[in-house]
DNA sequence: AAAATATTTTAGATTAGTCTAAATTTATGA
DNA sequence: TCATAAATTTAGACTAATCTAAAATATTTT
């Protein structure tokens, strides 16, 4: 059974890796954990002792077929417990992160099980973030971001590729909230600013913006 | 903020210090911890540090105001929880306890809030025992052991003084849960057993298990 | 390819919570 | 009330997770 802490290695791992196509470095996870590159080290030993993670000194870390399946469950509890205080607790998209990064680590299989059955059985968290199921299996999904469209298309934001509150509280301000349906106008060439359509009005948003939002294809 | 392990002594001595009208001593606390009465020791003088507890060398400990409404706290949170495993997950009565030991340190007030609202405001949980409200008060509730009503009289069970799984096991087996209704038939001389009548029928059960049934007045 | 820089690891120390064994205090009972 | 037993505390050590500072390795620059 995986501390506490060493489940916020392995979902941060988990995490970096997904960007990556090469393991991660110790630099990497420190700043995500918020420690010192030595901490991380003294943990990947600790980690590797246990067979969750390939690790050659130096050389970054990689999960093991055992660490990330405990990864995916980890990150299965964690967007369960966010839909469950977004739909039955009327926490808003905004709110929930913190709270549900303390839920994920109560042990209990049954328990997560019977809460997703209780949920509905819901494909996404709320940012749109793909939950796993019980043996680490995404739904499948195809999106884009919205940087990558060709003006005149367009359709529904379905995620979000970045999660900090301020980001979450300004799209709702603009109304860039998941269901929503948009067309691409035009991607302004100077900065890459983009104009898109939204009920029936016209909406300005940077490219910064624009590329951490997701459309269902 | 009282770390996880704070917040286990500081219940411990709350539900400790219902029993006794005097303080609570070290080997009592230990016990219910599973830890040694050297490391009782040790947390006792933190807890004081903090002005959660009274504690003079040698002579046990009781809470200040400070440490009851942080254990009244967790306590409220406990039961909420253990409301929401029973009545939305489906668990029963004896299977919750475990995992309301773990989501009870979730820190969040507002969580908290709104989980109760969500659960329509209960004011007793799954094994009738109170809740205290977000002020640490709690809802009156009249109540008296099995053992002590007289032949002839009866009311409904409304809560237990035992929390086992193997109690509440055998309570179930045998019918006798929460709402259900009974009257003493008498109480046999010998040794203190008892014979109810529930739903026109007789059941006889021992002195212990009588004692720890409760019935609303 | 050598020098400079950045990254990572090691060594040794710290904190919270725990332990064992010994010392101290309180309670019991002849 | 004095000796013995029981309960409690102290002293010193251990583990998990962390830290700082120094050493080792890797990467980048010239």
């Amino acid at each position: 059974m995986a501390s506490l802490t060493e489940e916020n290695y392995l979902k941060t791992i988990y995490h970096l890796s997904l960007g990556e196509n090469s393991a991660v470095s110790t630099n990497n996870i420190a700043d995500v954990v918020n420690t010192k590159a030595s901490s991380v080290t003294d943990m990947l030993k600790k980690l590797s002792d246990k067979e969750l993670i390939n690790y050659i000194k130096y050389q970054g870390v990689t999960l093991t077929e055992k660490g990330k399946n405990k990864a995916l469950n980890i990150v299965r509890r964690h967007r369960l417990w966010e839909v469950f205080l977004v739909e039955k607790l009327q926490f808003k998209w905004d709110e929930v992160h913190d709270i549900a990064e303390e839920l994920e680590h109560i042990q209990s299989d049954t328990l997560i099980d019977r809460l997703e059955d209780f949920l509905g059985n819901p494909k996404t968290d709320p940012h749109g973030d793909l939950i796993p199921d019980k043996h680490g299996k995404f739904y499948k999904k195809e999106f884009t971001q919205v940087t990558k469209l060709q003006p005149g298309t367009g359709g529904v934001i379905c995620g979000v590729r970045e999660h900090s509150s301020k980001f979450l509280q300004y799209l709702e301000k603009i109304g860039l909230t998941l269901g929503q349906k948009i067309i691409l106008k035009e991607i302004i060439e100077f900065d890459g600013s983009v104009i898109i359509e939204i009920n029936n009005r016209e909406l300005t948003i940077s490219r910064e913006v624009a590329k951490n939002i997701l459309i269902a294809l």
